[in-house]
DNA sequence: CGCTTTTGACCGGCGC
DNA sequence: GCGCCGGTCAAAAGCG
């Protein structure tokens, strides 16, 4: 009955980070991590895997040359307080902008109490380095910040066009986490009177499970079913928030690997987004 | 009480 | 037709 996926978009963006080091004067690694996966058949896209850690200063200029090679430097070696970012690419209507604001402020936090315990036995100079650090710090966050507004709403953008146009070799990319292969391709063999009656079916690799159902939108489960090859079940889920909205969910975790959640949304909404708001269900 | 989730039954498409 | 499989229904239970 309905089609296959049109489109597909995993992102995960992690940062792991910590406190200014007062030994060795150096920022603990700050290791960005992103990872794309390949988003439709209408252009030429991103697939890329980035893990590297870079050493200081002299970087910065480059690695923001592009967004997978998002890293910070440095030496030290603790890496105890981390924190966890994770983008879905989807109608997350902003929370995930909030959360790196956080990330911002948390930075700024801990640049601020490593001030104050330098202010008591370090000289200025290491005040000075600090602050400059701490400028960069921001300057990436702001980087990062605007690359994701940015690569959101192309995503948001491919996601519209790709449902509506058809010319299509969707290539297959096997990606880091699963392998399953996006079958993307929009065959007309006989012509369609119904054509616009397709659903708009996408599909979205989520890493975070706590962001699979905060999407914005309020879902009511329907049904659980196991699928064969697969030890975890799948969720049906439909809208809740307008009584006719034909919009259905289906969240089932990767086989392969379990921190991955595939969600397949399909159809349109008929309503506004409701306000943004806590979700209102969870699964287990 | 009004909303959810749970869970087995049911149903329709498809391959044999 | 039969059985498998994915999707949905709906009765019952859960929950604030
Ligand atoms: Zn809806």
């Amino acid at each position: 009955m309905q089609g296959p996926p049109v489109g597909e978009v995993a992102l995960t963006l992690s940062i792991g980070g910590g406190h200014l080091c007062l030994e060795c004067r150096t920022w603990p690694r700050l290791l960005a991590r992103t990872f794309l996966s390949s988003l439709t058949p209408s252009t030429n896209m991103i697939n890329r895997s980035s893990n590297a850690c870079m050493e200081s200063g002299q970087v910065l200029q480059k690695q923001f040359s592009s967004i997978d090679e998002l890293t910070l430097p440095m030496g030290s070696a603790n890496y105890d307080s981390s924190i966890n970012l994770n983008l879905s690419i989807g109608s997350l209507q902003g929370s995930d902008i909030l959360r790196i604001k956080q990330l911002h402020d948390a930075t700024q936090q801990s640049f601020h109490d490593a001030a104050k315990l330098q202010k008591a036995d370090r000289s200025t100079e290491e005040m000075r380095l600090a602050v400059e650090e701490n400028g960069r710090l921001k300057r990436m966050l702001a980087i990062i910040r605007e690359r994701h507004c940015a690569l959101r709403a192309q995503v948001l953008r491919l996601m519209r066009s790709s449902a509506a146009s058809s010319p299509t070799s969707m290539r297959t990319s096997n990606r880091k986490i699963g392998k399953q292969e996006i079958n993307g391709s929009r065959r007309v063999s006989n012509r369609q009177v119904v054509e616009d009656s397709r659903p708009r079916i996408v599909k979205i690799y989520v890493r975070d499970g706590d962001l699979v159902m905060r999407d914005g939108y309020y879902w009511r489960k329907y049904g659980q079913k196991v699928i064969r090859d697969n030890p975890y079940p799948r969720a049906y889920f439909r809208c809740s928030f307008a009584p006719l909205c034909p919009v259905k969910k289906k969240v089932q975790r990767s086989a392969e690997d379990k921190s991955v959640y595939v969600v397949i949304y399909e159809g349109e909404h008929n309503h506004v987004q409701p306000s943004p708001g806590k979700p209102l269900n969870y699964m287990t």
